[in-house]
DNA sequence: ATGGGGATCGTCT
DNA sequence: GACGATCCCCATC
């Protein structure tokens, strides 16, 4: 039941996304519906890292990514998908971790009325706008915080014992050292569907 | 199992 | 005016 602190994610991304492997993350969606699951995915964001939405400075887009950590930034992409990401580091620098994929713990009945009841229960969260679309997160939830006492969105202490990989980053654009860093974390334990491509 | 294309629109050049 | 930290469907192998 540990929420994590905001010293847990002042941190720099790859530490902080490194140890969001096996973290729970609970939402209360706009709906009142709880529904959360355990973080097995996500890809840490860079100050000086040309894929990442801070490289170019502070625009109105991507102002919580300068905020301070521990607060959500939630971005449009592709005109219809949205995007998650806890904002770490020190206010004013420009890291963030995107959350990639859950696995679904709470509020399965509702992710499927969310997702189109079609979809593999296995399927809810295995894709960072997948996620937004199970957890009912939008752009509402850009720049909330996380550590804040009544937060619609929470993130508790990791479950021990998840092992993990780590892969280069998916669908980005960017230099050599942006393609070739191996800042996307991956739980191998014990669910190895989630470890592979997608 | 793998690959190509369409949907759809906010953001930045 | 181009393109994106994506997803889904359909075609083909």
């Amino acid at each position: 039941m540990s929420r994590l602190p905001r010293s847990f994610f002042a941190r720099d991304a790859v530490t902080v996304a490194r140890a969001l492997i096996g973290a729970r993350l609970f939402v209360r969606g706009p709906d009142g519906h709880p529904t959360g699951g355990i973080i097995t995915e996500c890809e840490a964001y860079r100050q000086d890292d040309t894929a990442s939405h801070s490289h170019r400075g502070l625009t109105a887009r991507n102002a919580a990514m300068f905020g301070p950590p521990g607060h959500a930034y939630v971005y449009f992409i592709y005109g219809m998908h949205f995007c998650l990401n806890v904002v770490t580091g020190a206010p004013g620098v420009g890291e963030a971790v995107l959350l990639r994929a859950l696995r679904p713990t709470h509020g399965l009945a509702v992710m499927r009325a969310r997702r189109g009841n079609r979809v593999a229960d296995a399927s809810l969260c295995d894709g960072p706008g997948k996620l937004c679309q199970a957890l009912g997160i939008d752009r509402a939830l850009n720049g909330i915080d996380l550590c804040a006492r009544a937060a619609p969105l929470r993130v508790h202490a990791a479950l021990d014992g998840l092992h993990h990989t780590a892969t280069p980053r998916i669908g980005i654009s960017g230099d050599a050292v942006a393609r070739s860093a191996l800042w996307r974390f991956v739980a191998t334990d014990p669910a190895p569907r989630y470890d592979g491509a997608r």
